[in-house]
Formats: structure tokens, sequence, C-alpha cells
DNA sequence: TAAAAAATACCGACCAGTCGGTATTTTTTA
DNA sequence: TAAAAAATACCGACTGGTCGGTATTTTTTA
């Protein structure tokens, strides 16, 4: 009973990231997905209740695998932790490359459509007090100016926001990841004490 | 040519512009364009060959108006001329604001399209080479330190991007013009002298 | 054999663009 | 300068196709 349902689950996930990432969210249609899956349009709709939910399911997978990568970094100061972050970035662009357009389009129509997005604003929110509360503990340990903790927070994410999406958008107007590192580079040394 | 045929040109511009910018580009149809502008679909078509040329004439319009608005700062020193940018910013957000999801949308559209994606990058790729001469021309002038221009010039534009699509996709979630001023200075303490 | 899973056929709405034809304006002609 | 001709502007029904989702039937599983 389990295993071939987890398994047409699985593959429905497993060509809908595919699907949404070559091709967009809105043009990836249902049928293409079910026919990459090797799986009918019933199955699809027996696993989930709409499109939406596949794009969902495959957005919260993401954000989990980020918290992961950032919850393995444990330097010793500030500075460091955030160089570090800036470290984690070749793999995300390698890996997570091709999701980002796809998040980004579901983002432009959450700014539009009041009932997702709540649920789509919450994670950058998330981030943005994550950044804040590194800015504090950079200001209480001495190694940054007493900044405004909040502003400078939204200025690292900003910053890595304009950088993923000209990423995203002219992925070979730059070197990326690197230009990520002298970005935060120059950054704190407006921060640093 | 005649009256008639250029007010319902403009008046198919108008109304295509505030479609695109309340429903995104996609979501608007010919349709509503045309019935909104009191034209029929046969006007709409003898004016623009597509939708799609349609929206690079709106296109043209705004970069024009951006063009215009930054052509007009004439100031003394480099730090000064960027931080006037700044000051253009409110009126940025408030009057082209909501232009910008849509062609944010586009953009990201064209990132997948060939054919398009070359006409859509261009004004990006101007407006970084004009950071960089800017960023060239305050190390000569001796307020910035001799960093990389081309890598200063990504930083500044990573930076204006983030901040506009942020205020894009999150209005109500700060003060984007008054953030713009206080990241600029930051990231100017680390570029200055 | 009953319930879960999957397949198939189908629905209604939508949409960019076309096309044959009509109204209006401009240019030519007598 | 008035009528004819030509060019331009405009109309709206229609096409061919897409898409998300549903209803119904068949197959698999336990």
């Amino acid at each position: 009973m389990q295993q071939r349902s987890e398994e047409t689950h699985a593959r429905i996930l497993e060509a809908a990231m595919e699907h949404f990432a070559s091709q967009g969210y809105n043009a990836a249609s249902v049928d293409d997905i079910c026919a990459a899956a090797g799986v009918s349009k019933g199955a699809f709709y027996h696993h989930f209740p709409s499109k939406q939910a596949v794009f969902f399911a495959l957005f919260q997978d993401w954000l989990q695998g980020l918290d992961k990568a950032f919850a393995a970094i444990h330097p010793s100061t500030v500075p460091e932790t955030l160089m570090q972050m800036t470290g984690v970035l070749p793999d995300l662009f390698a890996t997570a490359d091709n999701r980002l357009p796809m998040f980004l389009e579901f983002w432009l129509q959450a700014s539009r459509d009041v009932s997702i997005w709540g649920e789509t604003i919450a994670p950058y929110r998330h981030y943005q007090q994550h950044f804040a509360d590194l800015v504090q503990e950079g200001i209480d340990e001495g190694t940054f100016k007493p900044v405004n903790p909040q502003a400078a927070a939204q200025v690292l994410l900003s910053l890595a926001v304009g950088l993923v999406l000209q990423g995203v958008l002219d992925p070979q107007g730059a070197d990326w990841p690197q230009v990520a590192q002298e970005s935060l580079q120059i950054l704190m040394a407006g921060l640093a004490k």
C-alpha cells in the first residue's frame, strides 16, 4: 500500500522540481509534470490538492536545506560567521541555482495575492531577524561599531537579495560568489570598529 | 499620424501600463487592456505587432525617465553624487512603484528566453558601467580607496537591486528610501579613504 | 472484497493572435 | 472644389490551443 504510493509522491515532487526550475512555475503545466513523472493526472491530484501545494512542499524543503547549511556554521566572531556564510554561496548557487527563478516568480505572484503573501514572506522576515541578531552580537563582542542592528541587517539582506537576483538573471555576468565575497568585505569595512 | 490614431495609441499604452502594473504582464490579457482602453482588439494589433511590443514600449519610456532623473544630478564629488541618487529614490519608489513588479516578471521571463534576453539585460549592463565609471572617478579625485571599480559597481548595483526588490515585495516591511540612505552610508564608510 | 491508488476522459474558462470586412480620413482626379 | 480613389484606422467574431482541475472508471493492494 505505502511503497508504491510513496514512490509516486516522490516522483511527482522530483518532476515538478525539474519543470518548475527549467520553465518557471506558471509555464510548467501539470500535464507536463505528470508526463515527466510517468504518472497520471489522477495520481497527481490524489497526492496533492493543487499545483500550488506541490510548490509549497518544494519551497519548504528548500528552506529546510538553507537552515541546515547555515546552522552548520559555528565560528568564533561575527565577521567570521558572515564571511563563512558567503562561503556557502558557491554551493547555494551551484545546487539551488535553478530553483531561485521559480521561487522569485512565485514570490512576485505572492506580492499580488494576499492569500499566499504571508506564507511566502515569513521566511524572509525570519532571515532579516537572524541578521539583526548577528549584528547585535557583533556590537556586543566589540567587533562592530554601534550601528542600528535592524538597519545593518537590511543592508546585509539587500545585498544578499541583490546578489542572488543578479546571479539568477545574469548568471554569466560575473563570478557571483566572488563578487559576494568582495561585497561583504567592503561592507564590513564600513561596519567594523 | 492622425489625431485619432495618436489618441488610440496613447490610450492603449496607458491601459496596458495600468493592467500590467496591477496584474502583472502575463495575467493582464490583451482583451482586458482593450476593454480598458475602449478600443477593439483589431485596433490593438493595428498599433502594435504583439503584446510584447507594448511592453517594450513601456519599458523604453521608463528607462528614459530614469536616465533623465539621473542626468539631472550634477554635484561636486562622487560621494555626493551617490547620496543624491538615493535622494531620487523616494520619487522612484512612489511613482514607478507599481511598475517594478511587472519589469521584474518580464526580466525573469527574459532569463529563460534568449530572443528577448539581450534587449532586457542591456540597460542593466549600462547602469553597471555607469556605476563603475563613478567609482573610478571617486578614486581619481581621491575620495575613494583604490578598490576595483567593477567590483565596487557590482556591490552598489546589488544593493540597489536588493533594495528595489524588497521594496517591491514587502513595501510595508520598512521605510525603503530611508534604508537606502543608511545602506549607502555604511557602504561608503567602507569605500571612503 | 473493500479501500486505496492510479488511469482516463472530460469540462469550462481563458487567451494571444487572425481575418474579413467596415468606417474614417487623406489624396488624387476631373 | 466636389467626387472618386486610395490609404489608414478600426471592429469583433473566430480560431486553435492551453490549462488547472474534476468525475468516472479501472487496477492494485492488503
